[in-house]
DNA sequence: GTCAAGTTTTTTGTATACAAGAATTACAAT
DNA sequence: ATTGTAATTCTTGTATACAAAAAACTTGAC
């Protein structure tokens, strides 16, 4: 399947704005990115078009498209909603999930302990990603899985951030155990109370570390 | 503000691919609709990437834009995830809502009672529109705020339709007196639950609808 | 008559040209 | 020196021109 270049080109801008490669504030020059990408303007504004739809960017008429980095408000926000998301596809997957989706959820969660005892974050990032594709995807709910993927991308660069705080692998994987264990029982409540908080802990971890950050920085 | 005719453009087809002027999977002609709209090319492409990214058409490449009406099951899945971002916004609000922000919840539920008794729908519409716009607000979650908006937005129509059910207004009020009762007494768990099946009762209401419907038209 | 291959036509994607609005700078007046 | 204004430059928004791919049509063989 080709791709048109300005989604290639929303593509590598999205990353590069995940990646803290533009600061907040920075004005997106269309002519500039048009000379790096060896495009023409129009495929690229059709890729800010995705980028301030998607809220990576502010367009401002007449003005131009500003990248727009959430502040730790905005993220510790953006964590409480998807603790809710995450919480209704455990609770809805608590009734739906099949034998073999157990299977590969507890396949996954042995393949991130594995990644634990070998102090490996990246691999468990990896582990840790398809553990919650699972889910999202046994909520039987296509537009909540849709919805869930699309927050759980925005905040990837965020949640591999936030596990760099001490012994929170740990603490993250019994979570995971608890609830596979919900799920398996058919507990939808108890699989939807362990989903939200073993996400809203991420976000109030992640709070914890950008104040000690600045701490630090002082 | 001088607004962008592509921006322009964009509400107007949203409108009209909401109302229904548009059958599902037919074709958005580019040339055709940039005569009807006495423009070029240009900002009728940029309108069609935002419907496509707000889920209203797909686009795939080198094919065109077909617009996306939801059917049942869709209807029912976005309803369930709107069901948990409204109980979201009422376990927030109960702790953090204002006694002002109360009174203006009791005034817009007051206009809909008066609305219920004078039978007359579209005000019950705005006005029940505005009592769910206070509650995102006072979430105090900005992040949250914006995104029940959104969806809600796009479910527009299909509350609308919903309304017609026989005896959901009367029942819809009480729904919302039950809410408020839970803000103010801030019992976080009662306001969740109440908007839950508040909003949730939409979309099976919805389903009855479309299967009567359905059933009359054999 | 049907199916297939090749050609024409249509339509999308991209580049460039042009228009209009905003920012900046130069300059004059106080 | 500062402030207000006019002119210039720069940037965005829109139109048009061109390229490439897909759809539609024609023609020919069976």
């Amino acid at each position: 399947m080709e791709r048109k270049r300005s989604d290639i080109i929303a593509d590598e801008l999205e990353s590069l704005i995940l990646d803290g490669s533009f600061a907040d504030g920075e004005r997106l020059d269309e002519s500039q990115l048009a000379e790096r990408f060896n495009v023409s303007r129009t495929p690229l504004r059709e890729a800010f078009q995705r980028l301030a739809l998607s809220g990576l960017a502010e367009q401002i008429p007449r003005r131009g498209v500003f990248v727009r980095q959430p502040g730790p408000v905005e993220l510790i926000e953006m964590f409480e909603v998807m603790a809710a998301l995450e919480a209704l596809c455990g609770e809805l997957a608590a009734a739906r999930i099949t034998d073999a989706a157990l299977e590969d959820l507890r396949a996954a969660n042995a393949r991130c302990q594995q990644a634990v005892e070998a102090r490996d974050t990246d691999a468990y990032y990896r582990e840790n990603e398809c553990f919650h594709g699972i889910l999202y995807r046994q909520s039987g709910n296509g537009f909540l899985e849709q919805e869930s993927r699309r927050l759980h991308r925005r905040l990837q660069p965020f949640r591999r951030l936030q596990l760099r705080v001490r012994g929170r692998l740990a603490q993250s994987m019994a979570e995971h155990e608890a609830i596979v264990d919900a799920l398996e029982a058919g507990d939808a409540k108890a699989a939807a109370a362990a989903l939200k908080s073993h996400v809203a802990v991420q976000g109030e971890k992640f709070h914890h570390l950008i104040a000690s950050l600045r701490q630090a920085a002082e």
